[in-house]
DNA sequence: ACTAAAAATACAAACGATTGCATTTATGAT
DNA sequence: ATCATAAATGCAATCGTTTGTATTTTTAGT
């Protein structure tokens, strides 16, 4: 029977079969015009009907490619993010699906990273066609020296000063802005701003929170901002500390959805209401932000937009194209309850 | 200067350069004994100095070997999972740190499969050493074929029957019947069940559920179970459909907890007490069952230790050897409020 | 010094595809 | 039929490694 007959593991077998050279399978394979249309149909039977695969270790080879993009994942390490980290996963998932569609693949590089410039002389470098860098936790300079190297790249972060790779990501001063805005606008005068603004994004969404207390003539306390890493771990004792220093608040920018709602926990755990005594705003509108209770107000980052614009702008480069940078949209969610309305 | 002299390569011209041959640099770069170790020592500083690389393609299809092995994630079409659950992707996370200790660098397969044989023509399938499936979805019949195929697999799930797999997963009997048993001790007599029987692994966790209602001597009343898909966009609506046909419970077994999560939030907005009226318990322990409020008492299936021993299985298939089946412990995590003490 | 054995190195054949160019076969106009 | 031209196919070089075997060099015992 046919159809159990050994698979066909090289061309050249599939060429006998055939009666042809390696040559002409290869092109029918590849659909090239060259080859007679009735061959080429004859050739594309018989390699399904032995099961023919290419090999495709030898494939890149020849081609010295692998439509294979590597994912890296910037954590700084004194925050302590690690990979679970929601975010991270779900922009993820953008990127794999963006990436499917260009036929692409996606190599996960998960390995904590002390020094961008590592990648360097790792086998993620060696066998992708280009990397995405979601983040830049605080290795701007190394990202810019690894621009010039010739890898084609694209980061997922804010747009820093004096950088020579391209960006994308979203409006953080705009996020920033809109979500204490928004506290504002419901009255709230003590505003609490958690996020570590040693870092390039919670910087700009900071200078968004200042120009929002500035237009509505608030002045700023500085014992208000507190440096806390994006997780989660962190900020529950935070706002402990606060409450324990009788320093009084009435609403929280926070940057990101995992700080918001832990620090709702801990305000519902010293017996604060939330929105009523405490409003709060996330940052990235996870999935969970819809559903928790109460539900969270929060700036969504279009991140499977943010996906698809990071694999367009290093597909470009790949294909030898100058690119820009994208700043996206940043909207603000409102929801029942957390931030009230 | 030295340092920024072209860039070498080739082994061809660092062999040129060393005034060796291409196959002494080959071996020296190996750390083969075969070579002499000053010859050894002045090449790999050569090659530091002129900042050779190898090429990871040659190589690649020299030993035809990636050291790179996929990771699918099975998504059940009709239950609309998709990639940036939380579940999947703390395994993911779980796995590639397994992977990069063992050397192996992770490809990320997203895209929706309806068939797993599909991956079969995939390049994803051509350019790894070995697959990890995540999940079985309702394809343990399309397992079962795809593990005719020679390539090295192992799959995270639960060990059906007539499987010719290798599976690693935790004991879904023994968490249902923990999740159960825990609310039955807590004087609960309604409980629901909320999650797919047809899949395999809420068909598990539901056996466990009735050996503990029988156990207790408490009648199963089917009207309280209920399929629901992993995510949580449905089991709202669940639970409104049942406070409406005025179906009384007062406890939940959940399958994942997203899906405790979204009941909580159901129950809340009716008015509903938890755990005072209903007592929930979910099932993962995902990042944020233990900051959520009420905080979740939940099962936990060890991911961290799952992923590791995944990876040990597919290793090992990799080596020729044959590997056996691998059921984790479960446990219950138990915290205040969700599911009372 | 000579030589046998050991150590170090070099040679050359793979691995499986693509592709420029040479060659064969088919087409059609005379 | 013949021949110029176009269409289809085949030939052979190439991509950068590894590795079995052949060769050279070193070592050490006499």
């Amino acid at each position: 029977m046919a159809k159990s007959s050994p698979r066909l593991t090289k061309m050249e077998e599939l060429a006998k079969v055939a009666g042809v050279s390696v040559s002409t399978v290869s092109r029918a394979l590849a659909g090239n015009p060259l080859i007679n249309a009735k061959t080429r149909a004859r050739i594309v039977d018989l390699a399904a009907k032995h099961n023919y695969q290419i090999n495709e270790n030898a494939l890149n080879f020849r081609l010295q490619k692998t439509n294979v993009i590597a994912v890296v994942l910037m954590l700084d390490v004194k925050s302590e993010q690690h990979t679970s980290d929601m975010f991270f996963l779900e922009m993820l998932g953008a990127i794999a699906d963006a990436l499917s569609v260009q036929n692409y693949d996606l190599l996960l590089a998960n390995s904590p990273m002390t020094n961008v410039l590592d990648i360097h002389n790792s086998r993620i470098f060696r066998q992708s066609d280009g990397i995405v860098f979601i983040g830049q936790g605080n290795q701007h300079k190394q990202l810019n020296e690894f621009s010039d190297l010739d890898k084609p790249m694209v980061v997922w972060g804010s747009n820093l000063p004096d950088r020579r790779y391209c960006t994308v990501g979203a409006d953080n001063v705009v996020g920033g802005y809109l979500a204490t805005k928004h506290l504002l606008n419901l009255g709230r005068k003590h505003i609490v701003f958690m996020g570590d603004i040693n870092m390039p994004e919670p910087k700009q969404r900071f200078e968004g929170y200042l120009k929002a207390l500035k237009e509505k003539g608030v002045k700023f306390d500085k014992r208000l901002q507190i440096d806390v890493p994006f997780e989660m771990s962190h900020a529950s004792e935070a706002i402990n500390d606060l409450l324990q220093q009788k320093i009084s608040f009435d609403g929280a920018v926070c940057c990101s959805d995992l700080i918001a709602l832990s620090a709702i926990a801990a305000l519902t755990e010293s017996g604060l209401r939330v929105p009523e005594d405490v409003a709060v705003v996330g940052y990235d509108d996870i999935a969970l932000a819809g559903y928790s209770s109460p539900s969270l107000t929060t700036v969504r980052q279009n991140i499977v937009q943010g996906g698809r614009i990071l694999v367009q702008k290093l597909m470009a480069q790949i294909n030898g194209d100058t690119v820009t940078d994208s700043v996206l949209k940043t909207e603000l969610i409102v929801r029942r309850s957390s931030g009230a309305w």
